[in-house]
DNA sequence: TATTTGTGAGTGAGTACTCACATACATATT
DNA sequence: AATATGTATGTGAGTACTCACTCACAAATA
């Protein structure tokens, strides 16, 4: 947890905004300063370049995922609830802030900046290193089929979540994310959950 | 099947690669020139605008990934070796040209135009088009599960295949997408094969 | 008073795109 | 066969504009 003064904070939503809204090309010092209400120059007395900004904004969720996240409560004996709750509290957080959304997708955009893709890295890590016990121990329980490996498993909760996510975000964040995520995991742990 | 120039599709293949080494930054008029190996004003001789020439790549991209699935051979009794069909094609297909796998994931990029945003919808929609069918049969035939939805299992497979996809453009396509692809596809089978 | 936070006017570099002009080549006319 | 014309394809120099970023200076705050 790094200190971050609250018009940092404030500079940091404000971006996820504008990118979530205007994609990359929308991410201008100027468009930036603007949201904010001060000029372009202030920008630089919080944050001393552009891709600063967006390395912040990437640390803050992973942070702020992280927080959330280490607040679950795990029943080592019930991986289905841990699954449930582990989804359930990300499409919460994401539900509340839309504007970080596109930050999961922004791979590829700033291509040129290792710190950016780090940061980028970090995030979908943050993930994995809660979903990961989970799975290990459902399969290890049984309550989870060990037809397929966990990096499969992985594979395939990652990326379905990930896939509606994305469509959320197509269709102007027009559906409740909660609901319909909700559907997804179910249908999901029908299909890892072991038949009995 | 829009009639293009040889040097039209020079140029969106040359475009392709750039979207992929260097990201949406790295597409610029005067890059784009440099690689084709002529002045920047030539592109305009075979494009009307740099909208123009990325709208052009996406259409090129559904179409020959049309062209591909049209020609499968589609065997009704057997959606399981239909489904194998299908991405052992597209993975072939971006395995033959990794240069147009950015722009699978480029949504969000352009933000601002809506013909590029339809363009993208419609490599999806290509792609959905041939892989509904194959799955709304293999259910009919209880092939597959009935468990969950149509439109969930669409979903988690196209979700975990993308995901995939992302994950070697990421690696810098080190891995074998074809190899890795198909054993994917294998765990995702085995998850949405009913059970005997 | 010292520090923080802001500003307006600027910077050079880069952007997509245009324009007058040049060249090559196929076809039509003399 | 020689000449004229049309068309496709290229160029170099320039357009207006936007980009991230800087700096000397001012106001607010501690």
């Amino acid at each position: 947890m790094q200190a971050r003064t609250d018009r940092q904070i404030q500079i940091i939503e404000e971006a996820g905004k504008l990118l979530t809204q205007n994609g990359v090309g929308g991410l201008t010092t100027k468009n930036l300063a603007a949201k904010i209400g001060f000029s372009e120059s202030a920008l630089y007395r919080h944050f001393s370049s552009k891709e600063d900004i967006i390395v912040s904004l990437l640390h803050y969720l992973s942070e702020s995922m992280e927080e959330r996240f280490s607040q679950l409560e795990i029943i080592v004996e019930d991986p289905v609830y841990n699954l449930e709750q582990l989804f359930t509290s990300q499409f919460q957080f994401f539900g509340e802030r839309k504007h970080f959304v596109i930050a999961v997708f922004s791979d590829g955009m700033f291509e040129q900046s290792d710190r950016i893709n780090e940061g980028i890295e970090k995030v979908m890590e943050t993930k994995k290193k809660y979903l990961m016990p989970i799975i290990t121990a459902g399969k290890q329980k049984q309550v989870f089929t060990n037809d397929i490996s966990t990096q499969e498993m992985m594979n395939i909760v990652m990326g379905t979540v990930r896939l509606q996510m994305y469509k959320w975000r197509r269709s102007g964040f027009e559906f409740d994310i909660k609901v319909r995520g909700n559907t997804t995991i179910h249908s999901l742990l029908k299909l890892i959950k072991n038949k009995i």
